[in-house]
DNA sequence: GATCCCTTTCGGTCGACACTGAAGCCATCG
DNA sequence: CGATGGCTTCAGTGTCGACCGAAAGGGATC
């Protein structure tokens, strides 16, 4: 007997927020995440979130909260409606991985402070500068990188 | 009245600890690698980094387990000497940040998993279709990149 | 303006993890 | 072979943050 593919897009879900539970995200935040990347209608109340991943209202409040204020969710308010509607904003998942790309590159930040703080004593700023040359080139490399990017067809 | 080399050194090193606690190296570990990319000379024991770093001897033999097995710090035993010395391993930082640039692009394995869970409904699957995009190219380009890498002068 | 319903806020609980210090372990040396 | 000295292991402590559920807050409708 075969599995429903709902049952399916649940563990997927599970996994989605697993991986990013390990990035930092708690993991209720990352089970609206993959949840609005797949449900069917695209745009979802805090109250049909909770019911929907059995979380505590104040739980899916917090997450969405932090969500929307990193981009990745929009809130959409309708006049005549009280309840909000929620929906992933792919667009945003670009800036969401830049961060962390300059994230990375940012060290050199540090190791650059770090050479100047041993300028003159290249014996000794030896081991920083390899780190240091590294951090530079990806500096460099990354944000170019990312210029090259292709836009999202529309 | 100025300040001290060491001082400021100091200042740095815990500054690096910081960054790096951010990405979830324990304090100590950072700490540790700082002091160990700027230290005279460049090996010390674990005696000499409790005392350095004023953190006990357990917290110090934890953190170096762990930085000796991400191959970040290299352990060194001596005949005729009981205490082992450890170093920095400046070549290591290369796989170091190679391993975060793959985690990275490694979401596009679950995009995908839930690219193909979809398939049959590409209406329902546009909202994944842009990110998996994204981090299809990002698998793509990353490793790519990482070739291009100049390699450490000797 | 009163009621209803949805959201947000807040105190409290629980679990995870960094850190400590003492006890145990092992190699070195007398 | 015993003593010394340093590293590792382990139980215990404290902190931090995710999560829950109840109470407060604020629109929308009557």
């Amino acid at each position: 007997m075969s599995v429903g593919r709902e049952t399916r897009l649940s563990a997927w879900i599970e996994r989605f927020a697993a991986h990013f539970a390990e990035e930092g995200i708690p993991l209720i935040g990352g089970r609206i995440l993959g949840y609005l990347l797949v449900c069917q209608p695209v745009e979802r109340t805090a109250a049909e979130l909770s019911q929907e991943l059995e979380a505590s209202s104040g739980s899916i409040s917090t997450n969405l909260k932090y969500l929307v204020n990193v981009g990745l969710v929009t809130k959409r308010t309708r006049r005549g409606r009280q309840a909000a509607e929620y929906r992933i904003n792919e667009k945003a998942w670009t800036e969401f991985i830049q961060r962390k790309l300059t994230a990375i590159a940012s060290v050199q930040v540090l190791t650059d402070d770090g050479m100047r703080l041993l300028s003159g004593d290249p014996e000794r700023a030896q081991r920083l500068k390899t780190v240091d040359r590294l951090y530079g080139w990806l500096s460099e490399e990354l944000p170019a990188l990312w210029e090259r990017r292709p836009a999202s067809p529309k």
